[in-house]
DNA sequence: AGCACGCCGACT
DNA sequence: GTCGGCGTGCTC
């Protein structure tokens, strides 16, 4: 007998409100059972249609607005034993919803971006050496035979352990793995995260450097949000300054977070942090394996993880006691996030530092206008770094005029006269070169000679590009690969394909020429499949059994070659093309970065612009290492258009697979656009950059206003006016990459 | 984001 | 006559 029945009332049951991982309009109802305890952040298991999904109690149900019927409330399955989502990153993920104007809940989706982060953790598998002989047919590569090595005593190791050990892949692991030399264990006591030491190894820092660290230390202790620039060219020595701000963090009892462009995050960073600190920091990025990125999320959630280093989500992960953010390479490109949410990871690192009130740094050779116009205005506060060799590293940068008949080329091949004489002598002194050209493949178009027919991505309005190592055709924007055809999908003439302009490949391949005995590596995306890849390259460069390096933008990052005394750029126009406004400070910051690879140390180098535009600003202010006036100029034709980062502006991208609904629904919004105000310009509808994507056609429109205006209500309201068919997407582009 | 429900073409 | 395409709508 109970009360229930004897009164037959029921207790109103307690409701908390879930945010679901998920592009819902708002947090759902639950029920919570009479034993359960939540409190805001909880992370809890609940039940949506015949699904079972993590979410994070994002308020007591109490609220107002309409509640929910009390009948359709369906109960809350389990909480979940992890410290609960802090009230900063929730305020975060609020924050960041309603400046791109996304739903929380797919903001949330990146805070536990492994929905497998909030399931037990599993058993992670090692590996150790197995009792079978090594077998007579098994190819013992010195890779193998370093990690047959390194296992040969000692207790089971993670595979990504042995790896980075090692310097190979998982894949070498796994391979032995197969082959029965190795077996796997499971690892049940998972590898701690090891705190790094502040003190452990503490470089001497030039007098510069050491103001520089100080300063930042001194505002990492004292805790508050400020923002400070540090500029200093490559060799400046900026990483050994902000380690000491995350060593102030450190010793402060906060957590550090180190983001870097995906590509950046290499070996040679990771054992510089080991260097100073003792041991490796967490890593966050897109290529871990699921179950580390579980066990890093947690270790991250529970603060065991002290130091964090990765690619832009780990923005997103729950730090209980976040104390400093260091962006890296804060002008790169990469830190926008181009699908789903759509953010900038550096603005949005900003905004975080101010929620949590702690400092930010935002280190570059080459900072981004944004950046620079906020330290300018006092916004930020800056640190600038002088070059530790004092001027003499900078290397003598030549532009080469391609319009003059005696520089340019021979039919056919794409490097000067004047280069390849260059390239002769630098090898002749026993040193090395690089060649850049920032374009994958063999030919960034391949047509039919006899009929005219170009080879087009059947997804995209892009070309395919020819890759003759793989001998296949790939799209560079959806993924869209194919065998090279024999003859033309069109007229079926055979072998009438001619390839037009040059990508790596290509390069290489005149270079082979003219050069058979010299010893060439490439570097690109498509040769350098993983990390460790790109440290063997690296290795051989650096050990001189490389006379010429041919490469793309991988390249461009700070490798350190002692011998590279000439660097040669094969097209230096091409990042000019299309009249974007912020084409010139782009192409400047890739060139400048790709520049400061030649002489380091005591060697002089030389650097070579191929160019069709040499009274260009960004050429003449590479070759007379002016960056500062160049920027004042860009900065003010920024500031008389009323562009970002003097205006702001935002992009409707209306998208779909019919061409004719996505131009009637890109026609409506324009329609609908807030032309009364004066303030307001609306450009478009236009073909999006890529017109068609992934077999879809896109439009685009642009709102541009007035700093003092925020766009985000204006859009909203726009959008609210316009009725648009539930096959056609409109994604909203907050600060948009490109301003055209 | 899933997953179900619901209306129009090629098959056992 | 059914199996199955994915367009539209709902999930507390």
């Amino acid at each position: 007998m109970t009360g229930d029945l004897l009164s037959g009332v029921t207790a109103p049951s307690a409701r908390v409100r879930v945010q679901l991982p998920l592009p819902l309009p708002e947090p759902y109802d639950y029920r919570v059972p009479g034993d359960m305890a939540l409190v805001p952040g909880s992370y809890v298991e609940v039940p949506l249609g015949p699904r079972r999904l993590f979410g994070v109690v994002w308020a007591d149900g109490d609220g107002q607005g309409e509640r929910v019927e009390e009948r359709k409330l369906r109960p809350v399955i389990r909480a979940i034993d992890l410290p609960p989502m802090p009230d900063i990153t929730r305020r975060f993920v609020e924050w960041v919803a309603a400046y791109t104007m996304s739903p929380v809940g797919a903001v949330l989706r990146m805070a536990v971006s492994v929905s497998a982060a909030l399931e037990d953790p599993r058993a992670l598998t090692a590996y150790m050496r197995s009792d079978a002989a090594v077998p007579d047919d098994l190819r013992l590569t010195p890779a193998r035979k370093r990690i047959l090595e390194i296992l040969s005593d000692g207790p089971p190791r993670l595979a990504a352990d042995i790896a980075a050990e090692a310097g190979c892949g998982t894949g070498v692991v796994r391979g032995l793995a197969d082959a029965g030399v190795l077996t796997t264990v499971p690892m049940l006591a998972l590898p701690r995260f090891p705190q790094p030491d502040p003190e452990a190894n503490p470089k001497t820092l030039s007098g510069a450097q050491r103001l520089a660290a100080d300063d930042l230390a001194a505002k990492v202790s004292a805790g508050g949000y400020s923002a400070t620039l540090l500029d200093g060219v490559t060799g400046s020595g900026k990483t050994e300054v902000y380690f000491e701000a995350v060593a102030a963090a450190l010793r402060a009892g906060k957590q550090a977070l180190v983001l870097l462009p995906e590509i950046a995050l290499s070996a040679q960073w990771l054992d510089r942090f080991a260097q100073r600190f003792g041991v490796r920091p967490a890593e966050w990025h897109s290529e871990m394996a699921p179950p580390l990125r579980r066990h890093t999320w947690r270790a991250v959630a529970k603060g065991e993880a002290r130091v964090v280093v990765g690619a832009r989500s780990a923005l997103f992960l729950p730090y209980p006691d976040l104390g400093l953010i260091v962006v890296d390479e804060e002008h790169e490109a990469a830190f926008k996030q181009e699908d789903g949410v759509i953010y900038h990871a550096r603005d949005m690192a900003v905004a975080r530092a101010h929620l949590g009130r702690f400092p930010i740094v935002l280190a570059s050779a080459t900072p981004s206008l944004e950046t620079l116009v906020n330290a300018e205005n006092g916004r930020y506060s800056r640190i600038d770094l002088p070059s530790r060799h004092g001027g003499a590293s900078m290397p003598d940068v030549t532009l080469i005029d391609m319009r003059r008949k005696e520089q340019a080329p021979p039919a056919r091949a794409w490097l000067s006269p004047v280069l390849r004489e260059a390239l002769a002598q630098t090898m002749l002194a026993g040193e090395q070169g690089m060649l850049f050209l920032n374009r994958r493949g063999y030919a960034p178009l391949t047509l039919c000679r006899s009929c005219g027919h170009r080879l087009q991505c059947p997804n995209c309005t892009a070309w395919l590009v020819e890759h003759r190592l793989t001998k296949r055709l790939q799209c560079h924007h959806c993924g869209y690969q194919a065998k090279s055809p024999d003859a033309c999908p069109e007229c079926e003439a055979e072998g009438s394909f001619v390839a037009c302009g040059p990508g790596v490949e290509r390069v290489a391949e005149e270079v082979a020429t003219l050069f058979p005995d010299a010893r060439i590596a490439m570097m690109t995306s498509d040769t350098l499949s993983g990390p460790q890849a790109l440290r063997t390259v690296i290795e051989q460069v650096k050990d001189g059994a490389v006379d010429l390096l041919i490469g793309t933008q991988v390249m461009a990052k700070g490798h350190h070659f002692p011998m590279l005394t000439l660097v040669g750029v094969v097209d230096a126009d091409l990042g000019l093309a299309g009249g974007d406004p912020r084409a010139s400070e782009r192409t400047f910051q890739l060139l400048h970065q790709v520049a400061g690879r030649a002489g380091r140390e005591e060697r002089p180098g030389r650097v070579m612009l191929q160019t069709y535009m040499p009274e260009n600003p960004v050429m003449q202010a590479l070759a007379s290492h002016d960056r500062d006036s160049f920027l004042a100029v860009e900065a003010d034709q920024r500031r008389q258009l009323e562009m970002p980062p003097f205006g702001r502006m935002a992009a409707l991208i209306v998208s779909g697979e019919d061409e004719g609904l996505v131009d009637a629904a890109a026609a409506a919004l324009g329609r609908a656009a807030p032309r009364d105000r004066e303030d307001l310009t609306i450009l478009g509808p236009a073909p999006a950059p890529l017109a068609v994507l992934r077999g879809r056609y896109r439009r685009r429109l642009l709102i541009k206003g007035p700093k003092s205006v925020s766009l985000q209500p204006i859009l909203y309201d726009w959008l609210a006016r316009v009725e648009v068919p539930a096959s056609i997407r409109v994604q909203v582009d907050i600060d948009p990459y490109s301003f055209l």
